[in-house]
DNA sequence: GGTTTCACATACCGTTGGTATGTCAAGTAA
DNA sequence: TTACTTGACATACCAACGGTATGTGAAACC
């Protein structure tokens, strides 16, 4: 059953999850590139044979911390969507939640530059679509069957979304413009509400 | 004198210019990580210490390839702008035909998934700057000064465009639904016509 | 309580990017 | 022409990397 607790159990979850977190730790600061087994293993007080018990190669490592942080994302964005009562302001509040996000190091680096270099973009692009993106789809699909949205094909919709909010978020990361975020979440909400129906 | 011309100048360039094109076409097939110096010489039919002579690391050679592919695209995205008479259709038009260069693999896989992986997001995004995303700040900022669109900071609505676009490019070349470039045109022609001064 | 399983540790390997050095023709000055 | 220098590579080599094969000892099972 996988349901028993042993010993044994507790300490491989806790030997993966050490692994997780130095290692997502590492690939944020520096690059997955950047990072060697070595230091990962030293980080997380084990070695590499423990690393390739749990994980097949460096790469299926970088995707299971790839989706822990997109996870996070996607609850953070659903969070603040569920927290408003109408169907637009659900979307708005989602990008915004999404946008300020962007803040986090491992959401850039890990979720958004190394993601699609490392992973390929098409599997980049699942893994995205079964997280922040799935929601962004909703919102939309909701708002057009609603009749708040002009009725128009959602994909390419999301897409143009999707990669604004994404590169804008990278943006202001690194910029030191003071108003930056509004001035982005400014010029974001004026896009949504020009999708709005007549 | 640089301008001087002798047998050595020109198998010098004519070495590098082999490197460059070989080195193009594998790191657009395969991405950067997965092609290794020993393949990029044996295509270009010289060893690694001429590579090694002509750049001073594997990065620094995959710089140049870039540099190369966003000047192409930015000849391409210009051109297409300086088509147009009016201003506001010489950004359409420009970013009409980004969309389009999308489907050059080359532009997808060098300079928008292994680019900010490879050289670092910063250095990415400042390579893009005088690369095609200038052509794109320029027009908006003449659009601006014209009174054609609402009055606002540049950089943000600039970035919030690019990725926007980054992404589409990147979704129409793996995308096999028909009618897929006109969808998101249509998006996207949409909101910038928001954008436009009242 | 003997046996099996499992979660690692150890030892090792092929390949990779990078470097140090060698070589020989093209350029230069007498 | 000749002696010398420069430059455009080729050759040989290295440390580090991702990955694998094997060993080990405690926990789980019968």
């Amino acid at each position: 059953m996988t349901g028993e607790r042993g010993p044994r159990a507790l300490q491989r979850a806790e030997t993966r999850r050490t692994l997780l977190r130095e290692s997502r730790k590492l690939f944020a600061a520096q690059g997955y590139a950047a990072v060697g087994l070595a230091e990962i293993v030293r980080a997380a007080g084990v070695t590499k044979g423990a690393l390739y018990h749990h994980f097949d190669s460096k790469t299926d490592l970088f995707r299971a911390v790839l989706a822990e942080v997109q996870e996070e994302v996607a609850v953070r964005v659903a969070a603040a969507g569920d927290a408003q009562a109408e169907p637009w302001d659900q979307l708005a509040a989602g990008c915004r939640a999404f946008l300020e996000a962007g803040a986090d190091p491992d959401f850039q680096r890990i979720l958004l530059v190394d993601g699609p270099a490392v992973l390929g973009w098409a599997e980049w692009r699942a893994l995205d679509e079964q997280g922040s993106a799935r929601h962004l789809v909703d919102a939309l699909t909701t708002l057009v069957e609603a009749g708040l949205l002009a009725p128009q094909p959602v994909q390419p919709l999301a897409r143009l979304l999707s990669g604004a909010m994404n590169e804008a978020a990278l943006w202001l990361a690194t910029t030191a413009e003071p108003g930056a975020l509004e001035d982005t979440w400014a010029a974001l909400a004026r896009m949504l509400e020009s999708l709005r129906a007549e």
